[in-house]
RNA sequence: GGGCGCAUAGCUCAGCGGUAGAGCGCUGCUCUUACAAAGCAGAUGUCGGCGGUUCGAAUCCGUCUGUGCCCACCA
């Protein structure tokens, strides 16, 4: 640091000040400062308070590993909106916890088992859900140091997770409730099977691709009652119970109601007319195979037809013969060559791609199975849901996300809620001998006795999750924190789980509540990508772990450039680059705060009467409230990017370098306008801190403590608009930013040296600026003239002239060639206004101010086209 | 097959009816009461193509091209 030996008795450091270093170093200070914050309990509930509640439940991450960049996104959004209705003195719960994640985590220990060489039945169902316990201890743990490392304001004395016992009880009681209300059966049915994880998946956890199959067409039949069909799943013929084709079909007429030969199977199957074939497809023939496709099995329910079982659950081949024990694709490629070998191959096979679906969590190309399944109606449950959205109950932000809201819920099949697994919340439902079936509720007694066993299936991961915003509350008991929390203010969340989870809570939180929505506001948001725009991914080798960056950076910075891209419902590229960008930020913040301290900045006593104050300060304190109303209407909108960008703006070029510059010279000054730019600097500062604090918590508190003194921004009030604005210094302002921009933009193009003094005269006679001479002078590096000054150059500008001497130094050509085209482009300025306001047609028909807002512009191209010509005039001649 | 969205400066994106913007990058000059992770100054765009509406279109409408996403029981 460097010290200033001229100081002036009356300014001068602040001696009270502490001494900060030059440079902003987040790692030392971020993780003390956080866990300070948890012992004092800021971020803590009080469901007692009278404050009015502010409730953002976590979406709880998967306890299948750690935190990437999307959930640092999304945690820095929840976490400002908390941190901002915080100050505002809201009661504030942000609700921590995390997800079992059925499927996924049961797979990710299974990876584990399988590197010790071995599998979940080696140990067993209950050794391997204690394994399981094992590893969401250790992967919780490192997920709440991520969020910690983040700054997350939760509740940690609140934490929850979905397999603990008052989230299973909430389980259990809204199971038993759907069940009384006949909304939970149990149903035989197609569904999608992973031969791989063995189990059942619903709908939404299919994941189809386009792959490369191949469409071969089989003769069936012979002779007379040949049928040709086309398939791209030959394997599952030994399985055929039919042959469909249209019912109005001309070429088959004559075939429907008759049987037909089943090649490779010796057995005959009947030709069936129906619907759903699509007679321009193929060959208008259909094989019709009811346990291994849902159409077919839709068709065979129509038809009365048998479902024969030909794979099992592996996908192997159960069919006694030639094919017994080969899989499923093995089988294909094997019954072809069979069928080929017997002629009945019509055409060669040709290449066919084709949408098939896969597992979402192991991406095994998955099996429709029929099998017995429980499921929820969600009819009455998704009207409910809809209905919400519909009557405006429920807010959807960005709204243009509605649409596929009700696309969604308004065609919602059954929910296929039972999983063959064992790692998740086990069905409540027992049979007996005599085939009884009971559902227990949580205060019911288990049904005892020979033969009487539980149902093994789990429920569907998301089933528990549905329940988050309230279960976590305590639900279903009575509890102060229920009344007080529910429903939560507002959801947060991305697009990408819109059907999987906020429908699901939107069900239930209608269904167990009374018709209570959980959430008044769903604020989606989109997707963190890298820097090009392209999902970031482990195997495309773009996935970033947040903590690098954290670690580089700070977490301020990553916060920042998170929420500086974050439009709403839109994908928020990302790249190292622009963290650096925002580390600079910080450590801008960092050293303006520290310089305004240097200086007595003080947030002691009331503001100065704005009689005292300079036009500067009028200035920026008009801008600062403007900014804080800006804030504010953004922040309620959820607009984190452009509430970010304007804080950065405000932040660094108006307060830091332009403020803070102009007042540089009220300093050096000294004297009653030093101290009350002090106080005005103070203030400016003290109520920008606690603007960024949300976004950037780490750099704020400990400025905002040094300013201040005080106890920590976290609980500091959230700045007030206090509608004082002076739109005279604003245009004052404006005014002297444009003369000390021209006359640095012509010593630039002069070639002069940012530091080299050089001897003026200044006429601000017929102007307001004569008070900024002195930060005129000192901004722009100007001498006073001294004998013998010579004016080798006059820039008029914003009604002022300033006259350098550069004692015949100047480049005139440059100069010259500067002039003309700024002269052009006044022309062609003034030609645009003159053309528009000599149109009549506009003048009858353009609103008021946008005439005004032409005639003010064709004014200003008239001055500046004499300002030019003028300085153009009085260059000499070039020679 | 249906639906939604996007095409604006080298890159990533704002703007969505009245003079083309930001960040990063780029060029030049600079240690100047803090900050070189900085300061100052500067360059860069027929706002995807073609039509239309309008006094006026990046902005509204149509269409074409390219591109992304979601949904769907396309044998």
């Amino acid at each position: 640091m460097t010290e200033n030996t001229q100081q002036s008795p009356d300014r001068g450091p602040n001696d009270s000040a502490p001494e900060l270093p030059t440079q902003y170093a987040p790692a030392e200070v971020e993780g003390p400062l956080y866990e300070r914050w948890v012992e004092r309990g800021y971020f803590e509930a009080d469901a007692k308070s009278d404050k009015e509640p502010y409730t953002i439940v976590i979406p709880p991450p998967n306890v299948t590993g750690s935190l990437h960049l999307g959930h640092a996104f999304e945690h820095t959004l929840i976490d400002a909106l908390t941190r901002r209705k915080r100050m505002q003195g809201y009661e504030v719960l942000w609700q921590p916890g995390m997800d079992h994640a059925g499927i996924a985590t049961q797979n990710v220990v299974e990876r584990e088992l399988a590197k010790e060489g071995k599998s979940r039945h080696d140990l067993g169902r209950e050794a391997f859900i204690e394994r399981v316990w094992q590893w969401k201890a250790e992967s919780g743990g490192q997920i709440s140091g991520q969020m910690r490392r983040l700054g997350d304001g939760v509740a940690w004395s609140r934490e929850r997770f979905t397999m603990d016992e008052g989230l299973s009880k909430a389980v259990q009681t809204i199971f038993k409730k759907l069940y009384d209300d006949e909304l939970i059966y149990r149903a035989e049915r197609i569904i999608n099977w992973c031969p791989r994880c063995l189990t059942a998946i619903s709908d939404i956890e299919v994941e189809y691709q386009d792959d490369d199959g191949e469409l071969v067409s089989i003769r069936y039949g012979s002779g007379d009652s040949e049928i040709v069909v086309a398939t791209t799943r030959a394997e599952t013929m030994l399985g055929d119970t039919a042959v469909a084709v249209h019912p109005e079909d001309e070429r088959y007429k004559h075939l429907v109601g008759t049987e037909i030969e089943l090649p490779l199977t010796g057995r005959r199957i009947p030709v069936v007319a129906d619907e759903h074939v699509d007679p321009e497809f193929g060959t208008g023939a259909v094989k019709v195979t009811p346990a291994h496709d849902p159409n077919d099995f839709e068709i065979g329910r129509r038809h009365d037809l048998p479902s024969l079982t030909v794979l099992d659950e592996h996908g192997v081949i159960t069919v006694h013969g030639p094919f017994l024990g080969l899989d499923r694709f093995e089988a294909r490629s094997a019954i072809v060559g069979a069928l080929r070998a017997e002629g009945r191959i019509v055409a060669e096979k040709r290449p066919y791609t084709h949408s098939v679906g896969h597992c979402s969590r192991c991406k095994t190309t998955l099996e429709p199975r029929q099998s017995m399944q429980w499921w929820v109606k969600t009819a009455p449950l998704a009207k409910a849901a809809a209905d919400a959205v519909r009557d405006g109950q429920v807010k959807i932000h960005p709204q243009e996300m509605e649409k596929r809201y009700f696309d969604w819920v308004d065609n919602l099949h059954d929910w296929c809620i039972s999983r063959q697994l064992w790692w998740g919340h086990r069905i409540p439902v027992w049979y007996g001998p005599d085939g009884e079936m009971v559902c227990v509720g949580p205060d019911d007694e288990a049904p005892t006795g020979e033969g009487w066993h539980q149902e093994t299936d789990v429920l569907d991961t998301w089933f528990s999750s549905g329940l988050w915003p309230f279960s976590t509350l305590g639900w279903p008991e009575k509890t102060e924190s229920v009344e007080k929390f529910y429903p939560n203010s507002v959801l947060v969340t991305g697009y990408d789980i819109l059907f999987f989870w906020v429908v699901r809570m939107m069900m239930f939180g209608l269904y167990a509540m009374d018709g209570t929505p959980p959430f008044h506001t769903i604020a989606l948001h989109g997707m963190v990508r890298d820097q090009f725009g392209k999902k970031m991914s482990k195997s495309f080798g773009n996935a970033v772990n947040p903590l690098d960056w954290m670690d580089k950076y700070g977490s301020d910075a990553v916060r920042f450039t998170l929420a500086r891209g974050a439009n709403p419902g839109v994908d928020v590229p990302i790249g190292e680059d622009w963290v650096q960008g925002s580390r600079n930020f910080a450590n801008k913040i960092w050293n303006a705060t520290r310089f305004a301290m240097m200086n007595g900045a003080t947030v002691e006593g009331d503001l100065p009467p704005v009689e005292e104050m300079s036009a500067t300060d009028r200035w920026i304190l008009s801008r600062l409230n403007a900014t804080v109303a800006e804030v504010d209407a953004l922040y309620d909108d959820y607009q984190f990017a452009k509430l970010s960008d304007a804080l950065f703006h405000f932040a660094w070029d108006e307060v830091f370098d332009w403020y803070v510059e102009l007042s540089k010279t009220t300093f050096m000054g000294g004297g009653e306008p030093a101290k009350v730019s002090a106080r005005v600097l103070g203030e400016v500062l003290d109520v920008t801190l606690r603007l960024l604090h949300p976004v950037v918590p780490f750099v704020t508190e400990t400025l905002w403590t040094t300013l201040t003194g005080k106890e920590s921004v976290v609980v500091a009030d959230w700045p007030k608009d206090s509608a004082f604005r002076d739109a005279a210094a604003e245009d004052e302002i404006r005014n002297l930013q444009q003369v000390i921009t021209e006359v640095r933009r012509f010593r630039s193009d002069q070639g002069l040296q940012p530091g080299q003094r050089v001897p003026a005269k200044l006429d601000l006679s017929g102007t307001s600026l004569a008070a900024h001479e002195g930060a005129i002078r000192q901004l722009l590096r100007l001498q006073p003239a001294e004998e013998g000054f010579q004016a080798t150059a006059t820039l008029p500008v914003a009604g002022a002239t300033v006259a350098l001497d550069l004692s015949g130094a100047i480049d005139f050509e440059a100069e010259r060639k500067r002039l003309t085209k700024d002269l052009a482009a006044a022309e062609k300025e003034l030609a645009q206004a003159k053309g528009k306001l000599g149109n009549e047609a506009f003048l009858a028909k353009a609103p008021d101010q946008v005439v005004e807002k032409i005639r003010t512009r064709l004014a200003a191209a008239e001055a500046d086209i004499e300002r030019i010509t003028a300085q153009l005039s009085s260059l000499p001649q070039s020679g």
